[in-house]
DNA sequence: GCCTTTTAAATGTCAGACTTTTAAATGTCT
DNA sequence: AGACATTTAAAAGTCTGACATTTAAAAGGC
């Protein structure tokens, strides 16, 4: 592990890059403990806020995590789906409000995603997962349910269609890009969507996942989002005459 | 944007929250410069080190960038969808290998998602696009291809195929979650490969985006889906075999 | 008016000290 | 001997103050 004090970048980038691509190449394993911080200034030849600096950026990726105290240190972190999981969150969600993602765009592609898991769904959601599907769809369907109340009940829906693929991976996938797209999507549908509308669909998707019948939940996904495109053009064709 | 001293947690922690939510909540706007390091630490009551340990773990995020210079300081970034794509590429190849996912789910979450965006892909693929994936398979058949190029050209041919879905939100997605498993892939069925099988398949891809056809698009998919998975089954097999 | 030089503001880096946390080693009492 | 209290040491966390480097704007000279 070397670094190039020639190199115009700051030395924390680089220090914190030689650590990274060790702990990528497997040359430090998994909860391995680096050396202590005035050792890795030593080696490294510079000072130790230097190398502290360059350790906090590996831990915002979660590639380390630091102990206090006598047995203290840097370790090499296991990353988990959990953690792997709020990173894309944060990551998307600003991608999606910095960079004026229109809400067709981020629509179609959940929706696009959830389609790709809806015949894994289909054939293996367990019994379990299914239940809290149907426990959502009533939830939704209880009077006085504020608006929150109903979104995060929308979320743990979708969140329980894409687990029932079984797949860790495809969660981790899907479910940061729900959860992204999710204020985006209640910014736009918040007051106008109909929440009867709403449950009638997700019972068809819950009813198609029931029966194992991966062509009716596909098209049930469909036309849910065939009715929050056409919800979200309302609504914008509404504001912009209002404007006028 | 306050912190409190009682907290346990470490305070580059707790700046660095304050100033992401500031963000996140869109008090501070894009391309906005933050106050001074030593604003900060003035602000913050903290020395600037730690302000400065907080402003790193902001920058290991693409959140911030800084800029030397007498109207240097930090600014607050917008995150490109390279950054985005790049990011979700560590995260998820670290989240792979550290988490020993099998192949098979590894696999399948992966053609789970290229199958989702082969609909669009076949519905608004540009020429340009179908172009490219032509002009990779062409090159797939180079004989004297070196592995690793070959590896590369595979990996271009299913960005191609991605992109062609012409949604930039699900780009993103995929081709991150595509690059990541390429080397999980690769070290699997490497050697075991028949570059004829795959191209052809790869041809079949093509020719189906060429044509409109969704359908047939999405059973090539499955069938390279279900080679490669045969292979890897193959491939397996064989090293226990040998091993005992 | 244009080019060069100076200057000031900001980040990047360093050195050394002090504080706090933590666990292990040591000591003490029953 | 064993359980509990005390000491000690290692490590991260923090602070202070200084210097180096970069950069753009201001000042100055032709």
């Amino acid at each position: 592990m070397k670094i190039d004090p020639q190199n115009p970048a700051d030395l924390s980038v680089q220090i914190a890059q030689a650590i990274r691509d060790a702990i990528i190449s497997g040359a430090l394993i998994v909860d391995e403990r680096l050396p202590s911080e005035a050792e890795l200034a030593q080696q490294f030849d510079v000072s130790r806020p230097t190398v502290r600096e360059a350790l906090k950026r590996l831990a915002a990726q979660s590639l380390i995590r630091t102990q206090r105290g006598a047995t203290g240190g840097a370790f090499v972190n296991r990353i988990s789906f959990e953690d792997a999981y709020s990173q894309q969150i944060t990551t998307s969600t600003l991608l999606l409000s910095m960079n004026a993602v229109s809400f067709e765009t981020a629509c179609e592609a959940r929706y696009a995603l959830e389609r790709a898991c809806a015949p894994l769904s289909a054939q293996r959601r367990t019994a379990d997962q299914l239940a809290t599907m149907r426990a959502e769809i009533h939830r939704q369907g209880q009077p006085g349910l504020s608006d929150e109340s109903f979104c995060d009940s929308d979320v743990a829906f979708h969140r329980a269609l894409v687990d029932g693929a079984g797949n860790p991976v495809l969660s981790y996938q899907l479910a940061g890009a729900v959860e992204a797209m999710q204020p985006l999507m209640n910014m736009i549908t918040f007051t106008a969507r109909s929440r009867a509308e709403i449950i009638s669909m997700h019972t068809r998707i819950a009813d198609a996942l029931d029966h194992r019948n991966s062509a009716a939940a596909d098209i049930a996904l469909t036309d849910l989002e065939l009715y929050t495109q056409n919800l979200a053009h309302n609504v914008m064709a509404e504001r912009a005459k209002r404007r006028s």
